[in-house]
DNA sequence: CGAATACTTCAGTTTGTATTTAACTATGAA
DNA sequence: TTCATAGTTAAATACAAACTGAAGTATTCG
């Protein structure tokens, strides 16, 4: 098992692979030139590195034409590069920016089936400042004009605490390193969003769409800017 | 922050230094000579790579006379070393034992506040074998013989129910690749064996110790061999 | 059809970094 | 004190694995 341990290790652990893997983490399924651009090197290693990580079973890929979609191969390759991720060593200085919109979504993403990079994290900052949700020490809890919210938006809290799963959780996001909404509410809000045409999904990828009417509808809601 | 990751990345990814961290997922310190044997090197090779991870923040050092203890350095190394080792393929058929105890223990160590490791996994297993607990699509629930054993053993459910933090849930063991009891029932579990002196806690470790009193009661209450 | 693009394969070269050899410091035991 | 053990440092070496160049296949497009 050690062995076994060893080969995942070294296999993630070469910079053009780790350069593959963290592009990658943005959830989008990326081409094979595509990444040889963004790792910085020639189109035949690239392909190299892809094969290893394909045999590795860290990849899967899925032709289209003449092209070749590489992504994770699973769910786990994904917690992974993000538990590695979230080992860098953190800033000294935390710039705060003090403005009454959030800055604009460089990208949007679903962490499996909850909103998670910066438009996940930007609209738990919103539900946290309008008090709809409550941050207890790194627990969220729904308030009482939260509920009302939620009913407002067309979202049955009462439903959702029925279920199995965890109802609201944090969860840490990699690339903004703050948490957000997982747990059902996460993925109740995702789904009214998708339903209300504010998001749409991509094929073949974690990578959600901003429509135009979502673009006016965040920012109206939750004072975010796309 | 790209660079960043690839620096980790290519950290953990070195044959050697990946044989180290695999060694201090169990949880306890060991000296540099210890990992040297181990991870089947020289002493002068050994010390090249604990500096490395020592600068990289990954693991920290106690000197204790001349001998230097290692371990992570903080948690999110050992979540980051636990996803990776995650990712590992899995074997294709599992053996199944019938055996009616658990086999012996090699080690023991607490998933931070809970008890991980073979003995959490074994102690869960016995839970849900004598129906303690039960399964229903990978969430823990406690049955309502659970409930009176739970108090014949000592444990108060009502009051761990009323704490914030989650109060049932599973966490996936990396050696065991099987669900062990986590949340707060896992804490006062681990607790109530402490206090009754079946366990005891070691300084700078994850690493817990079965006492003799504690190796009787394990065989009596769960079937598990220490 | 031919030309361009996307990707792969293979053989040869380079290079980064792990390891070795050797000499050194510090602590503990006899 | 003296010897053994634990660990470090520095320079020289070795080697695996990444990369390059050249040539190949497959697909799309005009």
């Amino acid at each position: 098992m050690e062995d076994q341990f060893i080969k995942t290790a070294t296999l993630i652990g070469d910079p053009t692979r780790a350069a593959i893997m963290w592009t990658l983490l943005d959830g989008r399924a990326f081409t094979a030139t595509e990444l040889a651009i963004v790792a910085n090197t020639s189109p035949q290693n690239i392909s190299m590195h892809l094969t290893k990580l394909l045999e590795g079973d860290l990849l899967s890929v899925e032709k289209q034409g003449r092209h070749k979609y590489y992504r994770f191969s699973n769910k786990e390759v994904a917690y992974a590069i993000e538990a590695m991720a979230n080992l860098i060593p953190k800033p000294e200085i935390r710039l705060k920016k003090e403005k009454d919109t959030y800055p604009p979504i460089k990208y949007c993403r679903t962490c499996y089936d909850h909103l998670a990079g910066k438009i996940g994290v930007a609209l738990t900052d919103s539900l946290l400042e309008q008090k709809i949700i409550l941050n207890t020490n790194d627990t969220f809890q729904i308030s009482s004009e939260g509920e009302k919210w939620f009913s407002d938006f067309g979202i049955n809290i009462e439903e959702a605490q029925k279920q199995k799963r965890i109802f609201l959780k944090p969860c840490l996001d990699w690339s903004e390193r703050r948490n957000h909404l997982a747990g059902s509410i996460g993925a109740l809000l995702l789904n009214k969003m998708i339903t209300e045409d504010w998001l749409r999904k991509t094929k073949n990828s974690r990578a959600i769409i901003i429509t135009g009417k979502g673009e006016k509808e965040l920012l109206k809601y939750f004072k975010i800017v796309v």
